[in-house]
RNA sequence: GCGCUCGUAGCUCAGCUGGAUAGAGUAUCGGCCUUCGAAGCCGGGUGUCGUAGGUUCGAAUCCUACCGAGCGCGCCA
């Protein structure tokens, strides 16, 4: 549809710009309607700049637009709203432009970053909003014809790499190593946290404020910890191996993850991968005057006039000479911009780093960066008995989930359909599983807390996954029956109005992936394809096609494969998987 | 204290770059499988859109204040 509504608004634009004598374009936008097929507020909108009564401009549109070959009839209705009737013959002729796609992205490149994991640590349910979510987004940018760059940007450094290298010294257990080796590393993680604590309370420290104030007087395991850390920076050969070891195991784990989740990466790079980068990012910051010693440590400072907003300062480098996240996060940036020219930098993580992200995002655009920089976030999630928490180890992990899932759904398929194979409901089970579950990641564009259960993470019915891939399946048994019976996809001779939603439904798919690659909210998608498969399933019900009348047979098939190939590629867009029985 | 994200039906959420009577799912109740797949379809009821002001022809949507929730705020990431 985006082709004919940006037609009319231009014509709109057009007739009301030759009417009065002002440039009017772009001020016309035509919006799909509940009272006709497309409506138009411009008239009431530019009344006042034009200091005309809205009237006198629905007018002018009602007549421009009444020109163009897809509309019927237009009138004017309340206070100045112009209706466009869409002509039936106009809209049969065009449904097929349904699957084109405007390539707004070509010549440009999008760096985006999801996923980013810790190295170390399991995957648990809180990390698949970041991977799916950017995912999707990943997807859409490319079918409208963006250059990509998918960066999963590994928590690969940081203090608790000096932390697990103590504990790995002190107590690892080889054979849970060599079974589960990011469990064991969690375990050690876990255990190193509370040793600690208990030498904080034996010497008489507060637990709670981790401040981990200089010093000498620190317990004497995270005084060993930050030892090793600094012999890691220095390039120790044994801590540099061991490090490399944790990075391997834990990529080999997330892969599994990934995989299974059907999601990828063009590049990997991690925060060492910055590391060598830091102290030039500082030292151009203190050249161009951005950044400034303060109590020991430098930092950049942000004030209303120049960066749109006060804001706390950011640290970049720590009085013990020793660099931070932000500073890796401004590097990462450049390195983007220059290396990649990326005109746009989107980065999906929860909503906790907003202050982060406007702070760096500040600081990057001090440093002369014009490159759309775009965080994306989401709400945290949490169980109902409290936030997830590493050192806590009340994860649920993310496998875990997925085989649940996978599981639920195969129960369903069993019973659904006595005709699948042991073979193919497990299929079934792995592909309406991940769906579901993605799914509901996907669907929700809320940025509030999300409290996970289990039932609403694998809900099978209603508006998820499955009630799409439900719609696909029942579409493609249709087209194999057809195909068997000689009916073949053709014009569409009947338009009843369940049909006639259904055109007009099918024709609004590529406006909503415009949306969704211009502002990175899948949820939209989502529901535009709720919307498509429940009407197409109020149609499969109220209406027939193999069994019609002969002459409408053609169309009515032609209807149920278009919707088809909206469904499939729309699910694939987000990453979702459809099956030809389920 | 300052800031961020929120507050819409019993529950989970759309709608928020202002547009016509505020929508889905779920739950609940009642219909629909000898006819292309019932993980489905059809029908019934529910709202101080947190509160109070303001801007406007028009506000769930924008502005201000307040109430409530979660999160964040210089040497962790």
């Amino acid at each position: 549809m985006l082709p004919l509504t940006h037609e009319l608004g231009l014509r709109g634009a057009e007739a009301l710009s030759r009417a009065f004598g002002v440039d009017l374009t772009g001020k016309v936008q035509i919006d799909r309607s509940q009272k006709a097929d497309l409506q138009c507020a411009a008239a009431m909108q530019l009344a006042k700049s034009l200091k005309q009564p809205p009237r006198a401009l629905a007018e002018v549109l009602v007549k421009a637009l009444a020109e163009h070959p897809a509309v019927r009839s237009t009138d004017i209705a309340g206070p100045g709203f112009v209706n466009v009737h869409l002509a039936d013959g106009w809209l049969k002729d065009n449904v097929g432009q349904a699957l084109s796609l405007r390539q707004i992205g070509v010549g440009q490149t999008v760096v985006i970053d999801y996923s980013s994991p810790n190295v170390a640590k399991p995957m648990h349910i809180a990390h698949i909003r970041s991977t799916i979510i950017g995912d999707a987004i990943k997807r859409v940018l490319r079918a409208v014809g963006y250059t990509v760059i998918a960066d999963n940007h590994l928590g690969d450094w940081g203090t608790q790499f000096g932390k697990l290298i103590v504990a790995h010294r002190k107590w690892l257990d080889e054979s849970a190593f060599a079974h589960s080796p990011v469990q064991e590393l969690l375990r050690l993680y876990i255990m190193f946290t509370e040793q600690e604590k208990a030498q904080k309370i034996a010497i008489g420290k507060k637990v709670d404020g981790d401040a981990d104030e200089d010093d000498d007087d620190a317990p004497p395991l995270l005084q060993e910890a930050r030892a090793e850390l600094v012999k890691l920076q220095q390039g120790d050969k044994e801590n540099v191996a061991l490090w490399k070891t944790f990075i391997d195991v834990s990529m080999r784990e997330f892969e599994r993850v990934y995989s299974r989740l059907d999601v990828s990466f063009d590049v990997v790079l991690g925060e060492s991968f910055y590391n060598d980068k830091l102290a030039n990012t500082v030292q151009l910051l203190l050249d161009k005057g951005l950044a400034e010693e303060s109590e020991g440590a430098i930092v950049v400072r942000f004030d209303k006039a120049r960066d749109g907003e006060a804001m706390a300062p950011l640290i970049v480098q720590k009085k013990d000479g020793g660099f931070l996240y932000g500073t890796t996060d401004i590097a990462g940036m450049l390195y983007r911009v220059e290396h990649w020219r990326a005109s746009r930098v989107i980065i999906v993580t929860d909503d906790r780093q907003q202050l982060h992200f406007r702070q760096f995002f500040a600081a990057c655009r001090q440093l002369g960066v014009r490159t759309s920089m775009e965080h994306v976030f989401f709400g945290l999630m949490r169980l109902a008995e409290g936030t997830i928490s590493t050192r806590e180890g009340n994860l649920i992990g993310l496998e875990a989930l997925l085989d649940e899932a996978e599981r639920r759904a195969a129960v369903v398929a069993r019973e659904c359909n006595s005709e699948l194979t042991d073979s193919e409901v497990l299929e079934v089970g792995r592909v309406v599983g991940i769906g579901a579950v993605k799914y509901n990641d996907l669907s929700k564009d809320r940025t509030t807390l999300v409290t996970f259960t289990w039932d609403k993470a694998l809900s099978l019915t209603g508006n998820t996954a499955p009630y799409l891939q439900y719609a696909y399946a029942r579409i493609q048994s249709l087209m194999k029956k057809a195909a068997a019976a000689g009916v073949v996809p053709g014009a569409l001779v009947s338009f009843e109005p369940t049909e006639r939603v259904l055109v007009m439904t099918l024709l609004a798919f590529d406006d909503v992936v415009e949306q969704v690659a211009l502002t990175s909210r899948p949820h939209a998608l989502c529901e535009y394809l709720f919307e498509l498969a429940a009407q197409f399933s109020t149609f499969w019900s109220e209406l027939s096609v193999l069994k019609a009348e002969p002459e409408v047979r053609p169309g009515r098939l032609r209807l149920a494969q278009l919707t088809g190939d909206v469904l499939s590629s729309g699910l694939d867009l987000l990453g979702i998987g459809v099956l030809e029985r389920m």
